[in-house]
DNA sequence: TTGCGTGCAAAGCCTTTGCAACGGT
DNA sequence: ACCGTTGCAAAGGCTTTGCACGCAA
């Protein structure tokens, strides 16, 4: 196949320039982030995805193909607490999440509702929210009248 | 012993009036809590602290006693990420944690940098903060400049 | 060809659970 | 004496690791 006028995905440009592989695990793991973008996956449903297209595929590799990702800066990875881990492609938006502690629904919160928070906590304890994000954990609007 | 001037522990009489049991382990355990207030421990670090005074009680007892203690209300469970689960007595007043995500650190945040947040995230989306604390991860002062 | 990445299996870590004995009330 | 609690041991769920083979570059 000549086709000289394929764009190489900036994904595959970033592995390759700092000497990682592109394996068509690495790929299926990438796809399935970036396909369903806000699902907030763990490892294990990524794991569970990655195997309907590739069967064989193992468990142990999707976790370092995640930790690779998260390393190189392609994959953000958001504790939420109570042993969720969850992963969402890094190229999103900057966003919260907010974790119902009755139901575990999670929602993105948009940044402006911090208002200030990140200076008042450098001001107040020479803390740096940086470009992190914040996970709040409550009571969704369907949980309000437990 | 007559001690009839003894006033009963507020943790007893609150145990009690629920018809648990007010046992040797549990003491242990609550004391642990609550000689080392700001100290933000584990469940594993309550275990290997009331080890050295009582060395036989059991793992699991010290799961299952801080999973009453905070089905009573009496200690107050924060889940800060990456698998850690600490346990505070609740008759804290209302905070804040910051977790360094480089160092670890933990600190304590007065209630009031959030500033409103409770209100905003009410109107945008539904949800409620309650009596809950959040937990906000970034870098500490001493781990600024990595 | 080189050595990074993968699969497999085993181990690790924290936490939960079943059950018989123990001990608060 | 009753029944909540404990200790012990085993299992559970998720994640990590060691090693030999396989494959991207």
């Amino acid at each position: 196949m000549m086709d000289g006028h394929t764009h190489t995905p900036p994904t595959v440009v970033a592995l390759r320039q700092r000497g990682r592989r592109v394996t068509a695990q690495r790929a299926a793991v990438w796809r399935t982030l970036t396909t369903t973008p806000d699902l907030h996956l763990s490892a294990q449903d990524v794991t569970e995805r990655v195997r309907r297209e590739m069967p064989h595929v193992n468990q142990s590799t999707v976790y370092r193909t995640l930790e690779t990702l998260v390393a190189e800066g392609l994959v953000r990875l958001t504790d939420v607490g109570a042993g969720r881990a969850l992963f969402e492609p890094s190229h999103e938006h900057r966003h919260h999440h907010l974790v119902c502690e009755s139901c575990g629904m999670l929602t993105h919160a948009h940044d402006n509702v911090l208002d200030g928070l990140a200076a008042r906590l450098t001001e107040t304890h020479g803390f740096a929210l940086g470009s992190g994000e914040i996970t709040i954990s409550g009571r969704c609007h369907s949980c309000q009248d437990d």
